[in-house]
DNA sequence: TAATAACTCAAACGTTCGTATGAATCATAC
DNA sequence: GTATGATTCATACGAACGTTTGAGTTATTA
């Protein structure tokens, strides 16, 4: 394997494990048996190095996600898109990755999971713009789905979903009922967020059922006085 | 207000808005106005403020969540506790916190939502056990209220339930939609998690619907080769 | 007012960081 | 075989980092 793939696979490995900032070019040198100016050589900065990770293996996800919601919507025709495709074509494609990229796609996928919760700036920034790009069209197709919902509810939802497949992603390694085991056809954590979501996105807009009618509520909240 | 609170209160914006490894003391003795020396006088070194900043806002925090939680049950006797009292007592708590904390209750969810994707080691893990404590204790009421899902499962909806949390306390300051506008009682972020989060909790467990059945799925997953 | 404690300050410490340099090594083509 | 371009290497640079120090200042107590 080339000296620029083993740094693009300990960058990887390093930076979802210890965040970009607490990663130093000397750990990833010294994981991939590089020389240390090897990374200012191959890719010119860290920054760089970064964009390289996500470059190679965000671009073919994304289009991935994008190709089956176009062949599922090229395959309906003139109706919406059935709500349980759409999410399929969102949430299948990173589980699908990280089955087959085997341990480096778990690393890349943990990664992903932190830059949602923790952008690094400016390099993830451009990760952003990208998958906002994704969540956009993504976000048309669950407005057709569900024309019910107002455009900020929709969005609101979007992120509902967006955070358990990050979450799962960056936890994934920790809890082992998070670890993805298989195809995405017979994952159970895939299965999981994906019954999760469908019923979550499919729920009423407005059913003020919240706060519980309840003395509790007012005991509790009134206590809750900082000690 | 005193030096103290103020380095705090820096370390708490700055730290989630930059992230741990990437803030430095200085930044944080500069927004705070005070010497460089001042952190290691009143806290010890870094990591030591970093738990400074979570005992602050964590303890209450989770004692409020716990005696709602504790008031809900009682209330209820033998029975379960309805799923939406559980989610009020789960979700509740922190938007009241962030409402009535602030401008720094804000930088505080935003750096909590970081924690749960990126932890930082070794003093974000302290955070992580303290959290899973409670985690615990709301998993035996969701368990009691949803007796049907496994172990497991139960598990990963709670996670679910914690990522679009996370995801909003994290996100909140970026997308106005998701941005938290007023008391948990009238708050329509937080009743769109609400709404969500039990939807999604009620859902059927084992309902193989994925993938969704069609010739779509196969066209695009066998043209997803990597370019 | 004098003594003691609490706190602030400027300056410096040694370390580690990302980056740059120029010579050495390797591969390839004539 | 030798010249040329690509890559690797040890080494060094300046900057920024967390931490420490000891003198200076302020507040508290008797």
């Amino acid at each position: 394997m080339s000296t620029k793939q083993r740094l693009l696979d300990a960058a990887e490995q390093l930076f979802a494990e210890n965040g970009f900032a607490a990663t130093s070019l000397r750990d990833i040198t010294a994981l991939a048996e590089a020389n240390l100016a090897s990374v200012n050589y191959h890719f010119g900065s860290k920054e760089a190095l970064l964009e390289a990770v996500f470059d190679r293996r965000l671009r073919p996800l994304n289009r991935e996600r994008l190709e089956m919601l176009d062949a599922f919507e090229s395959e309906a025709g003139d109706n919406p898109v059935e709500l349980s495709k759409i999410l399929w074509a969102f949430l299948a494609p990173p589980f699908r990755r990280m089955y087959e990229w085997g341990e480096g796609g778990r690393h890349f996928q943990q990664l992903v999971g932190r830059i949602y919760a923790a952008p690094i700036r400016p390099a993830g920034e451009t990760f952003i713009k990208q998958f906002e790009l994704v969540r956009i069209r993504f976000q048309s197709a669950f407005h057709q789905a569900l024309p019910h919902l107002s455009t900020d509810e929709l969005t609101r939802r979007m992120h509902h979903v967006i955070a358990a497949m990050a979450h799962t992603m960056a936890w994934g390694r920790a809890f082992c009922c998070l670890q993805p085991t298989g195809r995405p056809e017979s994952d159970v954590v895939l299965q999981s967020i994906l019954s999760f979501a469908m019923a979550g996105m499919r729920a009423p807009e407005c059913q003020p059922i919240f706060p519980p009618s309840s003395p509790a509520v007012a005991a509790a909240t009134s206590s809750g006085t900082d000690r």
